[in-house]
DNA sequence: GTCTATAGAATGATAGAC
DNA sequence: GTCTATCATTCTATAGAC
């Protein structure tokens, strides 16, 4: 049961404490010295329960991804209609910032990098899966007519996704704006705009 | 004229290919050698040039910044109202984007880790700067009715910040979508939503 | 599961020749 | 302005004692 490998609660601790570590300083600036530090332990030490320190990214981020695609997955199988599942999916997605902060920065911050390298081949699966999830959702939106008929589909996806993500940076677990707060006010932004009179903007050719 | 400190060419030449490389590869995991190979020198040369990697990162975010804020500066004192202000200073951003990605990147992905740093303190006035420039122009075009009153300002204006810089991963100078055509798009989000029909938020409290 | 001790490689930076 | 040569430091990772 203490098997490294398996998971003891010492290794879950040390996952979490490098998540953090890696979240506010980079994969690359935090040494196997700062987590092993951190942990109150020597930087050797941290070898009996990790190969590496990429394993140990890799850890983190399959472990968040596999949960957040499962929430994910549970709301497409709702079938709920686009408008309520882009809310649903928006919400899920402030929620894992609530949750999980670090975890999300690593992702956001550090993804691009370790995706080149072979071991962190899923991120692209991720991305690509993450895509589609808004593909399909943004395409029924606009043929039950929810969504504006003129939009291009790949840029609407692209600003949602990175508006989600990157309120990580700002966002605070502890602050007294929640999660569904800020989802819902952002919701109102995508889904309203800010212009108080509906003033549809000239199509071109 | 060609001593260093003053702008010989070959000065701006190296700034140019180590912009590249912080924004490719990220600023701690460019190592002086990595620019100097790209250069064709070899790393000790470097330093005929720059005191210091830190040295040469902050000569490419002062440069940017300086031309960044100076066409902010003309645009708001244009004084074209709230809403084409909006739209002049999102144009000027994605215009920004396209003509500086790499300067971009780097403001994005190493701004916050370099400005902890005493030499870097200019980042955390032009974030101040560039907020105060957002909140006052939200402010102004809610005052004019042109902006839904309900809105959180700070939110939307870390909403608007985000959404416009970070399009910096995906956008391709060289690709057929312009500068211009990604700011009118986004615009048309961010003014009218996605919606097609007009369903204001509840407003709490 | 942690520590001692250290190998082996890479890094930012320097001094002085050309 | 570039090269040769190199220093001091830091890094990931390993081997074996406790």
């Amino acid at each position: 049961m203490s098997k490294p490998g398996t998971n003891s609660g010492r290794r879950a601790e040390l996952l979490g404490i490098a998540a953090g570590l890696f979240a506010e300083r980079g994969f690359v600036s935090t040494t196997v010295r700062d987590i092993a530090d951190a942990a109150g332990i020597l930087s050797g030490s941290l070898y009996h329960h990790f190969d590496s320190k990429e394993q140990i990214a890799d850890e983190i981020l399959t472990g968040f991804l596999d949960e957040l695609f499962g929430t994910y997955a549970e709301i497409v199988d709702s079938r709920l209609g686009p408008r309520k599942t882009l809310e649903a999916v928006v919400a899920a997605s402030f929620d894992s910032i609530h949750r999980r902060p670090a975890e999300v920065e690593i992702y956001q911050n550090e993804a691009k990098h370790l995706a080149k390298y072979p071991r962190f081949a899923y991120i692209g699966t991720r991305n690509a899966e993450f895509r589609k999830l808004w593909h399909d959702l943004l395409t029924e939106g606009i043929a039950t007519g929810e969504f504006r008929a003129d939009l291009d589909i790949e840029l609407v996806y692209r600003f949602i996704r990175d508006t989600v993500w990157v309120a990580v940076r700002w966002y605070n677990p502890e602050g007294t704006l929640s999660a569904a707060d800020v989802a819902a006010q952002y919701l109102g932004i995508l889904l309203d705009g800010i212009a108080t009179r509906r003033r549809r903007a000239k199509k071109e050719t």
